[in-house]
DNA sequence: GACTGACCAAATGACTAAATTGGTCAATTC
DNA sequence: GAATTGACCAATTTAGTCATTTGGTCAGTC
């Protein structure tokens, strides 16, 4: 016997990873499954839902790979450049996302721009949380984590990615490395002119 | 005597400004500067070239706002912050650009876009020139002055925009003044636990 | 009672005729 | 005769129409 909502469930994210929100279709999901249209229905109530369920998954796993890339050893700054870094590159290297941004580009579908933004916003959050336990550990100076992470994601946005797509090449992992020690951890301020 | 070529300028600049790039036409355009079309032909090659000429002025105007912000009494941090500032509020506060963003926005104007771009540059270009004469005299760190200003800009408009688009309410002065102070000029380590 | 697919209103897309546009240039004006 | 003009043209864009597709339902099947 087999399990018909995980086989919805696995359909679905094959056809929103290659076709995007729009172009998935609850009958191709269905044919894909190898159920009929409203099995999907008694499971989910509507392709929204669907789209959530699968999204979720990915949120998931994201922060799963975040987890990973701490290393208790390590110093703060280090395991929070890590921390970035890993989802930043989960996000920027799965199918499901990627296709996602190409459809918020040329088509503006608003349920993948809210499923993006839910994807950022779980990004920060986890960003946030760190700084947090930071803060109290006295290793940051005081500030609001929730602002600060939404500034430091922004950041490495902007170096990682946006500096790639303005310029052609991308800056080597040292390269922005430097760049963050600079901006996030030291300031730009040299030693001696610190106001 | 009228001066033909100026009534042309006056008129773009309105038709651009309330209409944008692809609603302009070139007859209304004439029709606005009492030209006959033909005339307008005979001082810009084409709609595009007319459409920078309008541009430039727009630039060549924002700078004057950011050469006004400066106060040389002042420490450079606060003359830098205050130059950024000037640019983004100058660009923000003008229906041209206001126009052209939601055109990028709504059409995706591929000449529009190559405006904008053409702005930030301008903008980025500013901070440059100011972050190596610090440089020079030792008042930043060393550093890719480009890059430095590049990775600058963005950050004052994620603090500025992005932050208000997210969370609804924008930040005061005194917030935005102490991120800026946060990321760009102490550094987020603590005191004691710089790396 | 779990499951299905024919069915429906609503949304979408393909098609086309009509209107508009950027740009030219022969005629006109001063 | 230099400067100016607007009728004109090819090419693009728009508005309107209609056939197809889609998300969701539900009567019927197994």
């Amino acid at each position: 016997m087999v399990d018909r909502k995980q086989q919805v469930l696995e359909a679905a994210e094959r056809s929103f990873r290659i076709f995007g929100y729009k172009a998935t279709t609850m009958e191709k999901v269905a044919k894909d499954a190898n159920v009929g249209k409203g099995t999907i229905y008694t499971f989910f109530a509507d392709k929204e839902e669907l789209f959530h369920a699968i999204m979720e998954q990915f949120v998931l796993e994201m922060k799963k790979a975040a987890d990973n890339a701490i290393d208790h050893d390590r110093p703060f700054f280090e395991n929070l450049h890590r921390v970035l870094l890993a989802m930043l590159e989960f996000r920027q290297s799965h199918e499901l996302t990627i296709q996602l941004h190409y459809e918020v580009k040329v088509l503006g579908t608003p349920m993948a721009m809210e499923a993006l933004d839910r994807v950022e916003k779980a990004i920060c959050s986890y960003a946030a949380r760190q700084l947090e336990a930071a803060l109290e550990k006295g290793q940051i100076r005081p500030c609001d984590p929730a602002a600060a992470a939404f500034v430091l994601l922004k950041l490495y946005v902007t170096i990682v990615f946006d500096w790639e797509q303005k310029n052609g090449k991308r800056l080597t992992a040292d390269q922005i490395w430097d760049l963050i020690q600079l901006f996030v951890i030291d300031g730009l301020a040299a030693d001696g002119a610190k106001r």
